[in-house]
DNA sequence: CCCTGATTCGC
DNA sequence: GCGAATCAGG
């Protein structure tokens, strides 16, 4: 893949507006986060939105007896302000998501440990941990599960529990969903 | 483990 | 210039 005008842009657009370096990459396609990475740091976008941070002094290799000496300092100025983004894209997914009716009756003691919340946010979440949301999607508090999940499946094993709760209710019907 | 971004350096 | 490999941190 060649970084076109257009996929420049987008890429500029993806990370300003606070994206993960993977994110932009699965969105763009075609390039893996690295390279994500190498070029936003090509085109000096790197440090979004640092207000104060310790230096944290980094260095890849020991520095061995190869040719380089001094360490290419790096000016960072903190400008723009931080200007948070995100929100926004909250509320689209906060509709589409399931409720926790209390369907959970039967206190779930089985195995299955009640998961802690990692309080995890829009940002955090991934393919593989658990959607499940906690709490007032109006609210401050509002974040998800977080745990993670099996490969694949949306929730962690507890809420997996919750989310798809059998049919057969101990009703007469017993449909049986087999095949998948 | 999974994920983040940062850096280096062979290509 | 590009980005895999690697590092450091959460």
């Amino acid at each position: 893949m060649t970084w076109t005008d257009e996929r420049v842009e987008l890429l500029k657009k993806l990370w300003i507006d606070g994206l993960s370096a993977s994110q932009i990459a699965t969105e763009l396609g075609g390039v893996t986060r690295n390279a994500v990475i190498g070029k936003v740091h090509r085109l000096s976008l790197s440090g979004r939105a640092k207000p104060a941070s310790a230096p944290t002094a980094r260095a890849r290799k020991p520095a061995v007896a190869t040719g380089r000496t001094g360490i290419a300092p790096r000016g960072v100025a903190p400008t723009a302000r931080p200007l948070v983004a995100g929100n926004t894209a909250l509320k689209p997914l906060v509709q589409t998501a399931p409720e926790p009716r209390r369907a959970m009756r039967a206190e779930a003691s089985d195995s299955v440990v009640v998961p802690i919340s990692l309080h995890a946010t829009i940002l955090t979440l991934t393919e593989q941990t658990c959607k499940w949301p906690i709490g007032d999607p109006s609210t401050e508090d509002f974040h998800f599960c977080g745990q993670r999940s099996g490969s694949g499946i949306p929730y962690c094993e507890y809420h997996s529990r919750i989310a798809y709760q059998p049919v057969h209710d101990r009703r007469r019907e017993r449909k049986v969903m087999v095949g998948a």
